[in-house]
DNA sequence: TGAATTGTTATCGT
DNA sequence: AACGATAACAATTC
């Protein structure tokens, strides 16, 4: 669920808390999610100090004073938890950091999808990532010969984390709707206009969503308040905010989508006969 | 109890 | 071969 608004504000978050801090421990519950191994990992971690915590797509990247990385993928259920001794301890902790200061970083994950990857190798890790939807690079040219480049339908090209890195179900769906483009439409059959409106909105919703700190739409992520904005996602049965229309859900591509019908059609309405 | 959930990867078909 | 569509999978919540 946490998708690149939702990544971008843990990182935010933890930031200024893990930057600079030496790992004196790691642990983990569940050894299987962490590569290349968890003994590997456990021991090259040891005494290593975090030089910066940044993002790319979904991943978290936490570079290392020995010039390797530890990328933390949250997948559908995973969280960052800061330790509190004088909280309970929280619900499906995975994995733990100890940091020289006494602070404990947890990673909670409930449905054990999340990936704990230490690499050397930064870009070869990163290799399938498509661009970054908010960076300079990423032009409404470039995003045009995206969809030029092969001819898929929109949902699930948007989907796809090598065309462009962060966008999941809740922002996909949401960004179709701003550009009034159905999902089930071929990339190649957009407009100039269409694709042109598409990459604004999909920057638009991003950009909004990670001022809100992302959306809360369940017990999965907490903080934000972006759920509260959502034009599609999530609203089956209300009405359209721009024509009432009642809000559709359908599967496009074995996804839940949401749709309005009226204002994303698949073929273009004749006016007149 | 089983349907729903999601990003990713494996597999199948064209 | 390359691409696109589909199935499978991880494990849990409601």
């Amino acid at each position: 669920m946490p998708e690149l608004p939702e990544v971008e504000t843990i990182v935010r978050t933890f930031r200024p808390r893990l930057a600079g801090q030496r790992i004196t421990r790691f642990t983990s519950s569940w050894p299987k999610h962490v590569l290349p191994s968890y003994a590997a990992v456990r021991r090259r971690l040891a005494g290593r100090t975090i030089d910066t915590v940044t993002r790319r797509g979904k991943f978290i990247i936490l570079t290392l004073d020995n010039a390797s990385y530890l990328l933390i993928h949250l997948r559908m259920s995973g969280r960052f938890e800061w330790f509190a001794p004088d909280l309970p301890q929280p619900d499906h902790v995975r994995a733990t950091w100890d940091l020289a200061t006494g602070d404990r970083l947890l990673f909670c994950d409930a449905r054990k999808f999340g990936r704990i990857v230490l690499t050397r190798d930064l870009p070869a890790t990163l290799a399938d990532l498509g661009p970054e939807p908010l960076s300079r690079g990423f032009t409404l040219e470039r995003f045009q010969s995206l969809l030029a480049a092969r001819n898929r339908q929109m949902k699930p090209l948007l989907l796809d984390q090598s065309v462009i890195a962060g966008l999941g179900n809740i922002y996909t769906d949401e960004s179709l709707f701003r550009a009034g483009v159905h999902p089930c439409r071929p990339s190649r059959g957009l407009t100039a206009a269409e694709s042109s409106t598409l990459h604004t909105a999909i920057r638009a919703v991003l950009r909004e969503a990670i001022r809100r700190h992302g959306t809360s739409i369940d017990w999965i992520y907490p903080g934000g308040w972006m759920q509260r904005h959502l034009r599609v996602y999530g609203r089956a049965g209300q009405p359209c905010v721009t024509c009432q229309t009642p809000i559709e859900r359908i599967v496009v591509g074995q996804r839940g989508t949401h749709i309005c019908p009226h204002c994303q059609r698949l073929r273009r309405c004749r006016r007149r006969g």
